[in-house]
DNA sequence: AGCATTGATGTAATCGATTACAGAAGCCGT
DNA sequence: ACGGCTTCTGTAATCGATTACATCAATGCT
């Protein structure tokens, strides 16, 4: 069926060119080494045979590789990360890397990623989950991996991070409703304790003190930024005996749950009360009511950590100048649209 | 800073342990072939150094690696392949595979895809995309690595595949549809000349034939399984002097965005029509008013389309008898639910 | 006791490419 | 014509782990 037609090998080539492996090697990696005639004829040789060098001999030979290990939450946020994998992998493939994804699963099961980490197959690291694959005291970083974290800072010494500047963007959720005449708001968070949510969290009661709107105009509901979370923050809106008119979810997904639970209720949005999501997914624009968010450059937060590692891989580590700290921040962009209004 | 600490080599262990590489090396992949005494040696000095093998080197001398690469359309329906791409990885995982994505971008950059698969790095290949790389003439398949197609058969001989029965699925949609009282069928359509949207059309005209319906029952417009197919889709669609009752649609994004369009211009669903997806994503439940629609068992498409590859890449290749022509149909299920009902 | 057998470990070849170094060939000036 | 340069190409060491084969000691058998 399947000729088991042998790949070629570099001897192989050299063989039918009737040249040396080394000639060979270099028509492939220095041309400017050879006669003009020698490299033709190991040209049409490799041409002829289909010859394509063998990667794990050359990369163990030169000692670094070209695979980029990326750290991938689980089953959170498919249409989000999906655009940050994007921006990634379209930098780190213009570079010559390679891109391979490490879902965490949790617990033991993340074993296989330190090992990988330590295997000497892996030439970075970029994480875009606020949290480290870590078992039995064991980190991912302990292999000494170049690394850089993207959209959520672990907190470890020395990892630079692209990130959003979360603090700033949640407040901006809070600015709007205030400015359209929303006193009174209510937060269905994402998960406690996690990255993302502890920075907005501040942000968020940082804007209502500057808009001297005072702590307790704030209600909150512990969510996990999935439908289901905003499903239970709606429950617990409704239950409410007075009920803010401003809501802030932790990202769109919740904001769409909430947003269907709450009209499956009887009331209306925007006209009994606002709602605004975060992260800017396509999906909030193609909601009832079209749904006002922070959108966050997701490509680009991609795209700027994988140049951030690539430049510290190939030793050009000041090509871009690292602010204090080691962490670049990108800005989140209002987008108001038809789920939230001033009310009167 | 960071200090440059040399991964340790088996050489480093077999120093420490007093022993010779062979043995550490035996130690750690056939213990029984060592006194208990000397193997704990042997541990105890890997445990003190944390050695880690290097698999480039255990790779390029097994002459096999653990790397499976997988094709992934990009941008198109993350929530979709999300999920496929989970149950591929849990199962490779289990296997002691690692997953490398591979975005398809198109043209010129997919070479990199095909030099990837030709270099040797590579174990084996999944496809969920109905197309395959193919640049100049040359296929990935041409690398001669085993392969299996997820989800849509790229149509080549030999190329086994883990399918949902498509033909059956889309019957399902009109079966649905006609069994509701709906004479006459709006149907936005995947891209043309995709494999899925070919094989969903046979089963949909064929289904229209059987419920007696007559060919012309049926208008089309061709979408392209995203949100904006599905608002041109709704705009043809209100466009029509003669609107029908029932509309399919190719996936859960175009149905969303198409249900959107039409509530924005005043229709009601379902009271005005009835509208069905495809595919089963979870927002499909969040939206308003919640999407009837064929779900797909899309983790265990990813699950049993890795099995296949791993048990012909373990040598185990009758594991699973396998149906004539190398495919696997799984069936699809219908979710009945609020966007569609009984006309009058 | 002498030889064969078994078990445990070490020595060195091997995987496929890169590259330091060596060597050959051609050219120059004196 | 010969040493000194360049330019080009070949030989062989190297990357780190696996494993066939060699070695050595201990044991069993006659």
């Amino acid at each position: 069926m399947s000729e088991p037609r042998r790949a070629p090998k570099i001897g192989d080539v050299a063989v039918a060119a009737g040249v040396s492996v080394a000639t060979v090697s270099r028509a492939l990696s220095a041309p400017e080494k050879l006669k003009p005639e020698t490299r033709e004829k190991v040209m049409v040789a490799v041409a002829a045979l289909g010859y394509t060098p063998n990667s794990v001999a050359r990369q163990l030979r030169a000692g670094h590789s070209s695979l980029v290990l990326v750290i991938v939450p689980r089953r959170t946020n498919p249409p989000f990360f999906a655009e940050v994998l994007h921006g990634i992998d379209s930098t780190l493939a213009a570079a010559g890397y390679v891109l391979i994804t490490g879902y965490m699963e949790g617990a033991e099961h993340d074993l296989r990623l330190i090992e990988l980490a330590a295997s000497g197959h892996v030439a970075g690291l970029l994480t875009i989950s606020g949290d480290l694959p870590k078992v039995a005291g064991r980190s991912i970083l302990d292999a000494g991996l170049p690394a850089v974290a993207i959209c959520a800072d672990p907190g470890v010494e020395g990892l630079p991070a692209v990130l959003l500047d979360d603090e700033r963007a949640a407040a901006m959720q809070v600015e709007h409703l205030a400015a359209l005449g929303h006193r009174r708001l209510f937060y269905v968070s994402g998960p406690p304790g996690n990255y993302n949510e502890v920075t907005r969290h501040r942000g968020i009661v940082a804007a209502i003190e500057r808009a001297g709107l005072g702590r307790e105009a704030l209600i909150e509901y512990p969510g996990n930024y999935t439908f289901t979370g905003g499903v239970a923050g709606a429950k617990a809106y409704l239950g409410l005996a007075d009920r803010p008119t401003g809501v802030i979810c932790g990202n769109d997904e919740t904001a769409i749950a909430f947003v269907k639970t709450v009209r499956a209720a009887g009331l209306d949005i925007p006209d009994d009360l606002s709602v605004i999501g975060f992260d800017g997914i396509e999906l909030a624009d193609f909601c009832e009511p079209t749904l006002s968010t922070i959108a966050q450059p997701r490509f680009d937060l991609g795209a700027r950590g994988a140049r951030l590692l690539i430049d510290r891989l190939d030793g050009n580590a000041t090509a871009e100048a690292m602010p204090a700290g080691g962490r670049i921040m990108m800005q989140g962009t209002l987008l108001a649209r038809d789920s939230t209004r001033r009310i009167d």
